[in-house]
DNA sequence: CCGCGGCTTGAACACCCGTTTAGTCTTTTG
DNA sequence: CAAAAGACTAAACGGGTGTTCAAGCCGCGG
């Protein structure tokens, strides 16, 4: 029962089975259930991962390798951090992946680091072609602004994702994607169109004493 | 040892060591270090609240009443939500609420959306006095609009908290506070007052579109 | 054919958790 | 002042956890 035509090597799908069972009952889901779903002995996974760390570690290392490996192909049609996770979820199959990193960024870590900080990157290029374009103004501090926007987008997904805890439901994830985004896309769209500071006094008095502490 | 003239009531001695110990630690806190922590037996705590779900009900009422007391000389100075929860954290004493609050919305949960759904009013209110005095432009839908500035700034405030799992250090709450206030106020400012798209295309037809489906 | 080395298991271990229980001490009350 | 009531503790219970361990199963090379 080693060498399977059928799927892949059990240590994959022991990881496999591990994101799926983070993604759906959170990251402080039991050994012995992911065990179960994987139809193999607890003792295996200590055997193939050593720990519940080498576990977690095995399923953070690969979600970035399919994130790496996806986001060249991915890039081209989205716009947004955020979208570009919704857009993933989408696709058939990768529903505990979006999930697990879902549950990551909730729980903060060094992945959460990693991730967050491979948006913001992909944010800056992304609005250096809006302004290159001429649909996106310029910004005083172009990665201060990416960061800022990648946050609102990322914190304000996590902040209405629903079921903090209890088990979330992968199938209905691109649903409630699609619902969130239709959700907030007027007053966002608004809030970038039309300024919500009638004038620009507030922005002015900080440019002034930012340049006087600093000339 | 019970009428005790010096501080306060035992249980509510728990209750306060629960909070703190809450915030710190996390919402996955033992009964056990709350007990040690309050110079009480574990057993005490569920003869006062019944279990440790009962105790967790009670941190959750405390602190709502507290912020609802609050709120009305709180209000006065401060014009954002977060803006609050920072101001309040600058408040001697007051940092264990607070780190409660934040790890309440970074689990999910009843109290969280009372919460958000609190604060969501307040901008709404905020928003409509600075539409009025003219400093704000007025919005197509103003509670969408509050819902999406409250859920932009609590979002990204959680998604930049220090120590996702780990102890969050109370006494570094403040400084913290500030640093990040300072961080996002130039590119919050800039957006809010230079609209991002240079153009009112994408809100032209996404108006459009939403006119012919409801006409 | 045997034996070796891997994958795999099931039971056991040690620990930590929330909760229960029985009993002691203190305060209040009739 | 005696008795009832409540505050409080220490120890134990039962269940769940990650991890370890000795023993099986299996295919493969000598």
């Amino acid at each position: 029962m080693r060498s399977r035509a059928d799927d892949q090597t059990t240590k994959a799908r022991i990881r496999d089975a591990a994101i799926l069972r983070f993604a759906q009952d959170g990251l402080e889901a039991t050994v012995r259930s992911i065990a179960a779903d994987a139809g193999v002995s607890a003792g295996l996974i200590m055997h193939h991962f050593g720990s519940r760390a080498g576990l977690r570690q095995a399923c953070d290392d690969h979600v970035q390798a399919v994130i790496r490996d996806s986001k060249s192909e991915l890039m081209a049609p989205t716009g947004a951090p955020s979208a570009m996770l919704a857009h993933l979820a989408q696709l058939e199959g990768y529903a505990p992946l979006v999930g697990y990193v879902l549950r990551c960024l909730q729980a903060g870590g060094v992945l959460t680091a990693h991730l967050v900080e491979g948006m913001v990157a992909d944010a800056v290029e992304y609005l250096d072609q809006g302004v290159a374009s001429g649909t996106l103004s310029p910004s005083r501090d172009e990665a201060a602004r990416a960061r800022l926007l990648t946050d609102f987008a990322l914190g304000s997904l996590l902040l209405n994702l629903p079921a903090g805890k209890d088990p979330l439901d992968l199938d209905a994830l691109p649903g409630w994607f699609a619902a969130y985004s239709e959700r907030i896309l007027l007053p966002t769209l608004e809030l970038f169109t039309e300024p919500l500071l009638t004038d620009s006094s507030l922005l002015d008095a900080y440019l002034d004493s930012a340049e006087r502490t600093t000339p």
